[in-house]
Parts: structure tokens; sequence; C-alpha cells
DNA sequence: TACGCTCATCGACACCTGTCGATAGATGGC
DNA sequence: GCCATCTATCGACAGGTGTCGATGAGCGTA
């Protein structure tokens, strides 16, 4: 049962999760975990983005089908979905295929990474 | 004794820190409050700032003098100022001129607002 | 006043990215 | 098999932004 789609559309893996971002105020930031840091908030740093968050955070069941996003965001369907992989691949969303549709849920561990990234 | 500059490089005012950003999770983003928040990632979203704040949080007595950010971020004088002024404009530093000299403060409660939007 | 030092601003350039229409791929129903 | 639907990808374009050198504005000192 050989796993034929290996992308990078799945979402990051835990060690990846855990190993980045130290706290910003509580030790000097190299080059490198800043970079990584940056490239993290980048992803949040954009009001179709942090919208879809929040869509799919609230959707019934924690789960929102793509078909459910466009018409919300008032972007077209190639848009919402160039953001919904943003997303996924930055392991802030996970992203299921059933049928024809792709259905979206949170990695709230995720978000708690950054948030601690923010604690001094 | 009036205050002569009343300059947009002044930092936030709290009614403005405290008003901004709604949690991502709890509730549906409408645009104005995504483009607020997004816009509070955006100056995070890059490396320079973030190393910024970490020399500022991390200098003795907890304040910065800018001729002292430009050699460990390896960047031009002006890159470093603009990068600067970012943060202040942004309320994340506090600015104050004493001679020739700039001298910077983090300012903990605008990122812990951040952090907070974070938060499910 | 004249000079040197610190910092901010300006103008220009390269690069990144958000956006769209068009199109391709995949799935399910007829 | 054929078609409709949903999603992802492609190519292109406009706007934003990080960067620099050059320059200007303040300040302290001789």
């Amino acid at each position: 049962m050989a796993v034929v789609k290996a992308r990078s559309e799945e979402p990051m893996d835990v060690r990846e999760i855990t190993a980045c971002c130290d706290p910003v105020l509580a030790a000097p930031l190299d080059e490198a975990a800043a970079g990584e840091l940056a490239a993290a908030f980048r992803v949040l740093a954009d009001p179709v983005r942090l919208r879809l968050l929040s869509l799919v955070a609230n959707a019934p069941g924690g789960e929102l089908c793509a078909c459910d996003a466009v018409e919300p965001l008032g972007r077209s369907q190639p848009t919402v979905s160039h953001h919904l992989s943003v997303l996924v691949e930055a392991g802030l969303l996970t992203r299921e295929k059933r049928g024809r549709w792709a259905w979206f849920r949170v990695v709230p561990e995720r978000l708690a990474v950054l948030r601690d990234a923010l604690s001094g």
C-alpha cells in the first residue's frame, strides 16, 4: 500500500513543530531562528488566511469544506485554494479529501507554538 | 510644557492596543478585524525586526541604542533605522532620543495582545 | 561658527506575493 | 463512456517591501 502522493502538502511533522520558534524576548535570536519565526508569522500576515483559520475553527464539527470558503471570503476559487495550501504547508491546517470535496481542520498545537514564541 | 514633537513615531495609544485583535479561533473574523490583525503580524514577519526585538529585550537595562543595532544585524544603517521605525509605529517599541542617540525599549503589553489573539 | 557624529529620509532597484482567468485533474452520477 | 462538479495548478500581472547609497536634519563639542 504505497502512498502515492507524498507531497509537501502534508502537515508539518511534530518534530519540526516543536523544534521551531524560540521565544523572542527570552534570548537573542540567531539569524536562522529569526528566519524560521518570520516565515511562520508571514503565513498569519494575510487577512484572507486569518479569516480562513477563523472560518475553519468555527465551522460545525470543526471542519470546513473548501467549497464553503469561497463565497464568504469574496475571493476567486484559485485564490482561496492557494491560501488553503499555504496554511496546510505551514502546519496550521490539515487537509482531507473525501470524494470530490476537500475538508480542513485547524491544528491548535501549531498555533500554540507561535503563541509561545511571543511569550517573554 | 507643550510636546513639540507629536509625530506618528509615538507608540500606539492604549485604546488602539486593547481594541485590536480579537482571538482568531474564538469567533468569525470580519474583514476589518482580519486586516488589522494581519497588519500586526506582518510587522513580525521579518527576521531583522524579530532580531531587533530580541536585541532590545536582552539589552542591559532593557534599552538599546540604535548605534548598537547596526553591527550585529549585518544590515546598513538606513535599513536598521527603517525597521526600528516600523516597530515603533506598530507599538512594539518605544523610541527616546537622548542627545545624538536614539534609545529603544520593548512594549511587552503590545506583544501580549498579539499573543492573546492566537489563543483559542 | 565650524566640524563630526548619530540618525532619519529619499530615490531607486530587485524581489516577493496576492490576485485573477484559463486550464487540467479527479471524482461521482447518469 | 460522458458529463457535471469540485479542486489544484499554471501563467501573468500589479502592488508591496526589503535593501542600499546618497543626502539631509539635529545635536554636541571645539
